[in-house]
DNA sequence: ATTACTGCAAATACTTTGCATACCG
DNA sequence: CGGTATGCAAAGTATTTGCAGTAAT
């Protein structure tokens, strides 16, 4: 229950009608932070939303990803995992235990003159091994 | 055919047996210093190889990952780009037009302590609006 | 009543797999 | 011949779309 309030003031502030599943897809990812992927939200939720659908999922996703409160990570070529948008940072993944990690880095330091380039996003991808799995 | 011997030559490096498509598809990534998708490779090249076939093209694709000579990259969720294996890099994706440009860029500055990470790969992405779309 | 939200089913897209054929040493 | 390379068809997985039913204002 603790977030609820706290994804409902989100949606609120973007305008966003707060409906049961947007608050608990939204709530889900900024609690945990954790790096679902769209399979991942549904397994979790349907538990509980029986009637949940994909679909729904889906257009969820995508609906916070226009208003910019969650965002898509090119982790996996062939599927897409979302977080909660918050500052900026990098990823870690474990080619061993596939594990995600967030990571502190600083803004890129481009050695190109980057003039004439809108930069709307930046990301960050380490991928190795973790200290768990060596 | 400039670069077919390049690209023979780096196929025995590794000691892949340099047939015909592979040199093919390893000059077209050398060369054009583009990012393509399976399906361009695929398009490009089935107009001169009339047999060529996608898993071939997905074979030899995950061949040359193994051995170091091309790289996948996560530009988008749904597909994977490959390129020729070179120096670290940067892309940037204009989100208008879709092209993707390399970027130099100096190493990620890591804020975290990384002991304990064996790092790998290091992928950095910026999206944005290109100097053509504005 | 009108608009927005949800969900099913089908369609599309990307990639992998199994197996058969063709090629090369 | 024996092993590797290639290619077709089918299966698997991820995502999108069209449309219909449902809920909210």
């Amino acid at each position: 229950m603790k977030n609820y309030d706290n994804a409902i003031k989100m949606l609120k502030q973007k305008g966003i009608r707060p409906s049961f599943i947007r608050v608990r897809i939204l709530s889900l990812l900024m609690n945990a932070r954790i790096h679902p992927t769209v399979d991942e939200i549904y397994e979790v939720l349907s538990k509980e939303i029986l009637t949940l659908s994909k679909t729904t999922v889906y257009n969820t996703l995508k609906l916070f990803t226009e208003y910019e409160l969650a965002q898509a990570l090119n982790i996996e070529g062939n599927e897409l995992r979302y977080e909660a948008a918050r500052g900026f940072h990098g990823h870690f993944k474990c080619q061993s235990c596939d594990s995600i990690y967030d990571l502190n880095v600083e803004k890129i330091d481009f050695i190109d003159d980057m003039d004439g380039f809108i930069i709307a996003d930046e990301q960050v991808l380490v991928t190795g091994v973790c200290p768990k799995c060596h």
